[in-house]
RNA sequence: GCCCUGGUGGUGGAACUGGUAGACACGCAGGACUUAAAAUCCUGUGGCCAUUGCGGCCGUGCGGGUUCGAUUCCCGCCCGGGGUACCA
């Protein structure tokens, strides 16, 4: 009898659901181990190959970490609001909660047929009120919060308005928006509005406008994805950017422990680096340009100094507050005809785009603070107006930008430090000597930039800053599916609702679409407003608010009082390992982090880094499948015989199609349009194209792991997406060596059956070989569960169950021991297989099996040679005589001492059983 | 453009710290069993040459470098993937 995977995967999910078999356990006193996937967004396509990918991974660790007697706690949940949800209604009029509601449904069922150990009981949805009530609650502390940069930590308000009472802000030191300053009476005298428009500027959650993507027809805000070459994706209508009041939050205030938190946590190295690129600390100096009949002055920031003798023009961008008022009359038209295309172009694209070089000369000029030389105003739109101040001193000698703009428009480039070519390109090294550089001449870059600083400050033109790439985080969204921001608005001014009034579910509304004024979609409900009669905010939170925190709340999923009581959170401190895609380096896993250390200064939370561990898994692509049809005719040719013929590759389901071989009739049955078509052969064969892309329900290229269970199993499924390579590495979905996998289930099967379905299993003695097979297999799984190698675990057993088929082992203290340590992985058969051994509890509350090094070492014999004056055995070459240093080496062999002629060598490299090297 | 990352047989990949490149698996070819097929098992399988055995040369995207020795380290290219601030 064969292994019936279906019947028995079936039962033992079964059972771990009705025994709560993977439930994180109340008892405190044993060793927590957290271990966390990112949580799906629960997309109407259905989990596709993809998904498991990471969840198969962490569900091994999982289980692992149980059987070595960890508390394990291991949930999941769903990111459910979206845009893709919201998307649908508007287009079917269905309520997102309706659709999010099946997707969901879909999700579990899919996730339960893989046979995961997920503690359900603690799921999470961030579009459910019990959730995002805590969601608001979070907003609320970041609106009651203020960063005092002298304690370097977030603060209650009170502790500032006090300040102000006494002291005004002179001294206040804190990450806020500019504000004038003022004594504790002035403060005192204020009315309570003129107070709270203060107050906002300190605030981490605090309103400013801020530049998006606008669409007036669609009367609505468009993500980045939505636009397509300045046009909307839905609808092609022309997209702008416009100026929009949003809410904001103060990440900038922690940008530098975001900085120094990386060095604390093991996460992958290319993370690590992504987000300090992101958050993009530079040091430099602003300097103040004094405008020419006029009373403004620009105001640069620059990270060279030491190069303001070389500046011999200035760039704005174009959206430059400045730009309208300093432009002469002459040079109007061009310069707004300039603004007007910059307007419609993305930052991405102005940034992607270096080859075009435009720009437009204002006709205005400032003068240079040390030469007094007047030196013209540009714009550019490779300045952007969100970095920095907007504005460049641009010197073409040591910038490459700069540079690129000078030669195009012909403005003088002028050599500052030495050491480069200025004819050929930019010289932008920091080293070498200043040159015509007045009081900097003869200084090195690092000492001039030193100087220069030094000087402005004297001048009071400038000072000395630190600049962060990293902008605030906007926090507001023109959609439905969301979080309600809990704030009403008295004469214009943000006011948060009582907390008793959380959570503020989202209203009903009669269509999923701004209001034709343009405001979002939460206008339209009918009295949107507080209990006191006052305007609520109508913007929702962004995707990435409940992805904040949620692993928080898994440690105490149900709790009504708080987002997590102390004493779980005490426990759980954070997560342990923590697995997901980096796709997320910069968004997500940047958000998560500014969160955790802000409940962490509140006294919130223990820990205010989110995750110890980090692992990222690589993205599974679909392979799309295409036939080629001949243009103008209903006619398709196999990919081998299209040779010069004129054809257009229509997207095929690649569910239809195996081995690059497509299934005719399931393809007509499938497209109506291709039913009457012809198809031209080859060996009586079908043959599709294909190409490499991300997965996506348009390109029929989703490859559901439904189908691999139903054919399969789960076990395989879990198997071959292990086996499939490095967990980290992005890879193309195929399936061409999942036999080789369900070949291996059903081999270990047969170490317990014989062909007619008998058990077979041995009682007696394990010899020395079969036990250095068990051994070695044990010791390599282990070190490679440690470093999350679990491609190569997979090869591991292969090779095991192999050697005990030929030396036709089916012994109890071999085989039990195996079925243990392959449990992570195929847990269904392994589960079967325990039970079979005469266990009756689950094996996942048996302890891992350790290995012992007696039995890897293998019977000895002599080796032909003789190291330091002694002669060793192939058993010690094995054991690692590597780059040992070797004072002699005696080589035993008639060959070897023909090719040394007597000599010593002075250094021998030795891999196991053979010389590698010799040095004579 | 910028930041991160990958490139090894027909295919997925292994080689963990600079030391036998190609483990393991798929595929393919041949064979055993079978009336036949499926399943299972055995043998071979990087390329070229030699195949009467020993063997010989080339080979980890391309071009250089360091080293006794490079898939691994350094420099310069080419190509693929991810991110690029309202996708999640």
């Amino acid at each position: 009898m064969e292994y019936e995977f279906r019947e028995n995967e079936a039962k033992w999910q079964k059972y771990w659901a009705d025994h709560k078999t993977f439930a994180a356990a109340k008892d405190k006193t044993k060793p927590k181990y957290y271990i966390l996937d990112m949580f799906p967004y629960p997309s109407g396509a259905g989990l596709h190959v993809g998904h498991p990918l990471g969840y198969i991974a962490s569900d091994i660790v999982t289980r692992y970490k149980r059987m070595q007697g960890f508390n394990v706690l291991h949930p999941m949940g769903y990111d459910s609001f979206g845009l893709p949800a919201e998307q649908y209604a508007i287009q079917t009029g269905q309520h997102p909660a309706i659709t999010t509601e099946q997707n969901i449904n879909r999700y579990r069922e899919q996730l339960d047929k893989v046979g995961f150990s997920f503690d359900w009981d603690r799921e999470v949805r961030t579009s459910d009120p019990a959730y995002y009530k805590w969601t608001q609650w979070i907003f609320m502390q970041l609106f009651n919060s203020w960063y005092n940069k002298d304690t370097d930590k977030a603060e209650n308000l009170a502790s500032l308005i006090s300040i102000f009472e006494q002291n005004g802000n002179a001294n206040v030191k804190a990450v806020c928006s500019e504000t004038e300053q003022f004594s504790s009476e002035e403060w005192k005298n204020y009315s309570e509005e003129q107070k709270q428009i203060i107050l906002l500027n300190y605030r981490l959650a605090y309103l400013s406008d801020t530049m998006v993507n606008w669409c007036p027809q669609l009367g609505t805000v468009l993500a980045n994805e939505e636009v397509k070459d300045g046009l909307s994706e839905r609808g092609g209508y022309p997209v702008i950017r416009k100026e929009m009041k949003q809410w904001s939050l103060r990440i900038i205030a922690y940008a530098d422990r975001l900085l120094e938190g990386l060095d604390r946590i093991d996460w992958p190295e290319p993370i690590k680096e992504m987000q300090r690129n992101w958050i993009g600390k530079s040091e430099g100096s602003t300097i103040r340009f004094q405008l020419k009949d006029h009373a403004e002055a620009i105001e640069v920031f620059t990270t060279r100094p030491d190069t303001i003798y070389g500046v011999s023009y200035m760039t704005l961008a174009p959206e430059h507050e400045l730009v309208k008022k300093i432009c002469t009359a002459d040079r109007k038209a061009t310069v707004e005809a300039y603004i007007d295309i910059a307007a419609n172009r993305s930052e991405r694209d102005r940034m992607a785009d270096v080859k075009t070089i435009s720009g437009e000369f204002t006709g205005a000029y400032v003068v240079h603070p040390f030469t007094g030389k007047d030196i013209p105003v540009w714009i550019g739109d490779y300045v952007l107006a969100g970095y920095g101040t907007g504005a460049v001193m641009a010197v073409p000698g040591h910038d490459t930008r700069d540079y690129a703009f000078a030669k195009h428009f012909d403005l003088p480039i002028l050599e500052v430090v030495s050491g480069g070519d200025l004819s050929v390109e930019a010289y932008d090294a920091k080293q070498g000597a200043m040159v015509n550089s007045d009081f900097l001449n003869g200084l090195e870059v690092y000492d001039a930039i030193k100087a220069a600083i030094a000087k402005i400050e004297e001048k009071e033109i400038g000072k000395g800053t630190i600049q962060y790439r990293l902008r605030d985080a906007i926090f507001s969204r023109q959609r439905y599916w969301g979080e309600p921001i809990p704030v009403k608005f008295k004469n214009g001014i943000p006011e948060l609702l009582a907390e008793d009034k959380l959570p503020l579910k989202l209203p009903e509304v009669d269509a999923y679409l701004p209001t034709e004024s343009g405001e979002p979609p939460l206008a339209r409900a009918k009295n949107w407003m507080s209990d006191d009669g006052f305007a609520l905010e109508a913007s929702t939170m962004p995707g990435w608010a409940g992805s904040s925190w949620y692993f928080l709340r898994y440690m105490d999923a149900k709790n009504e009082h708080e987002f997590a009581a102390k004493e779980e959170l005490n426990y759980w401190q954070n997560v342990d390992l923590y697995i997901g895609g980096a796709e997320h380096a910069t968004g997500h896993l940047l958000y998560v982090r500014f969160w955790t250390k802000f409940l962490f200064d509140l006294g919130m939370i223990p820990k205010d880094e989110m995750a110890k561990k980090l692992i990222n898994q690589g993205m599974i692509q679909g392979v799309s499948c295409f036939a080629h049809r001949i243009q103008g005719e209903n006619k398709y040719v196999s990919f081998n015989l299209i040779k010069d013929q004129k054809t257009t590759a229509i997207h095929i389901d690649v569910n239809l199609v195996e081995n690059g071989v497509m299934d005719i009739e399931a393809v007509k049955a499938w497209k109506p349009d291709m039913a009457n078509a012809e198809f031209i052969l080859e060996d009586g064969k079908f043959i599709c194209g294909h190409e490499v892309e991300k997965m996506s329900k348009s390109k029929y290229n989703v490859v559901s792991p439904d189908v691999i269970i139903e054919q399969h199993g789960a076990d395989t499924l879990r198997m071959y997406e292990m086996f499939l390579g490095p967990l980290e590495l992005g890879k193309p979905w195929n399936t061409n060596g999942i036999e080789g996998v369900s070949k291996f289930i059903r081999r270990v099967w047969r170490l317990f059956h014989d062909a007619t379905g008998n058990l077979i299993i041995d009682e007696s003695d394990a010899t020395k070989d079969e036990l250095r097979t068990l051994h070695k297999t044990i010791k390599k799984i282990t070190e490679d569960i440690d470093r999350f190698s679990f491609n190569t675990c997979i090869s591991t057993f292969m090779i095991c169950v192999n050697e005990l088929t030929e030396m036709k082992c089916h012994k109890r203290s071999v085989i039990e021991p195996l079925v243990l340590i392959l449990a992570p992985f195929a847990p269904h058969l392994c589960e079967e297989l325990w039970s079979i051994l005469g266990h009756k509890e689950s094996i996942s509350a048996a302890p891992f099996p350790k290995y012992n090094e007696a039995y890897l070492v293998q019977s000895s014999f002599e080796y032909p040679i003789s190291i330091n004056g002694k002669t060793r055995t192939k058993m010690e070459l094995d054991l690692g005589l590597n780059n040992q240093q070797i004072e002699t080496a005696v080589l035993e062999s008639d060959e070897v001492q023909k090719f040394l002629e007597g000599k010593q060598p002075k250094k021998v490299i030795i891999v196991p059983g053979r010389i590698v090297n010799l040095v004579i």
